[in-house]
DNA sequence: CCCTGTGAATTTGTTCACAGCT
DNA sequence: AGCTGTGAACAAATTCACAGGG
């Protein structure tokens, strides 16, 4: 897919980055900070102060010079734009290891992201609940979801069957995968895809160390 | 960290596109295929043909006009520019769920990247073989590792852990970080980072699966 | 003719630097 | 004085479009 053009100007990048921030902001709150400047959240977040406060041009919220930014109200507004304020809710096919890692990470970690379903081909693994997420045949992936629509969907599968989950879950209503297999899929214009590719990423790394030079913070 | 300048003029994003293409190719290799095109790879990549053959212009290997590119000479020189061609070695940090269903990842799929070694804390794990991969103290990383030496590390232990342990991998040479804890770390400009951040990575999914607009597939 | 290789144009993303508010 | 917000400069990445080779 091409580039999104958001009403504003934020690209996937800055998008990614608003979700750091907002990470870094649950954790100042926790800690009872009130404000902070764009500077400590760059240096949090690794960034430049510029990079930050362009960010949040995208957001409409506006900070108060000479003291920076509620923590709590940016937090909050950073959620309304991300929509992540109300939980985000998932589906997970292929409840191997790596899927099952995947369960057990968003059910401890995060309250605003949910599983709400896993599939599997497995008889072995179907019918029962990993991580509090109850497991269904694949087969019937399109009547759960008919039922239940879900806009996000987790592909853990070997590769040789990821794009045909891929087509079944678009099928059914997904508008963004994540996608765990070694594999490009090729989607319609208005799917959202994010490839999780360890290998690709593992080898990058690799060029990196051993031809040792300085280099972008991911 | 700022950009790299490699001599010829490959990013982290080019970088990481090779290996997406030298994946594409075993597997085309595999099926007895002899030459590809710029365009061929551009699909199956999910990327433009232009794109491609630019991102092969940082290896000087060089295609034939009217043919394209042989298979099996342009996979063995994208691997001798990415440093593949022989086994990436890595060890691994936290032998939790993720750390297991990486340890898995890795042991089957891919030849030529190996986990020689995971450290945890847990006295449970420690001195058991996880995936063909024996699991030592964590307190002892510093003295294996010396004796050892290993260019990557992979971070998957809690987020409050992880600044710590990157410190202490830095310390004993590592050079390339894969980090799935959700933290930004804070590294030596000469050390290169990829965050695997599966949260961010999922609130940018969602973002866009809610906000429905054409989009970049990754 | 159908490819590749690449300079030039374009688009996208980042940083600078300063005006303006408190 | 110390911060934000932002136009303008800059840098990086991508695409265009075409010259050149077999």
């Amino acid at each position: 897919m091409k580039n999104k053009q958001l009403p504003n100007g934020a690209s996937v990048k800055s998008i990614r980055r608003l979700s750091v921030y907002r990470r870094i902001l649950s954790r100042l709150i926790e800690e009872g900070v009130q404000t902070v400047r764009s500077h400590d959240l760059a240096e949090s977040a690794g960034v430049t102060a510029a990079q930050v406060r362009r960010d949040f041009m995208a957001l409409g919220y506006r900070g108060s010079p000479n003291r920076g930014y509620s923590c709590r109200d940016l937090f909050t507004s950073i959620g309304d734009f991300m929509g992540t304020n109300v939980p985000v809710k998932a589906v997970l096919v292929g409840v191997g290891n790596l899927g099952r890692a995947i369960l057990g990470y968003f059910d401890t970690r995060s309250v605003n992201i949910k599983i709400v379903a896993c599939f599997d081909i497995d008889q072995q693994i179907v019918g029962s609940e990993i991580f509090n997420c109850y497991c269904y045949p694949q087969a019937n992936l399109e009547r759960i979801l008919k039922r239940r629509p879900v806009p996000i969907g987790i592909i853990a599968v070997p590769f040789r069957h990821a794009q045909e989950v891929a087509d079944r879950l678009i099928a059914a209503g997904v508008r963004g995968i994540m996608n765990f297999a070694p594999a490009t899929l090729h989607v319609p214009e208005h799917i959202y895809v994010e490839d999780m590719d360890f290998t690709a990423s593992l080898e990058t790394i690799s060029f990196y160390a051993s031809h040792g030079m300085l280099v972008h913070q991911d």
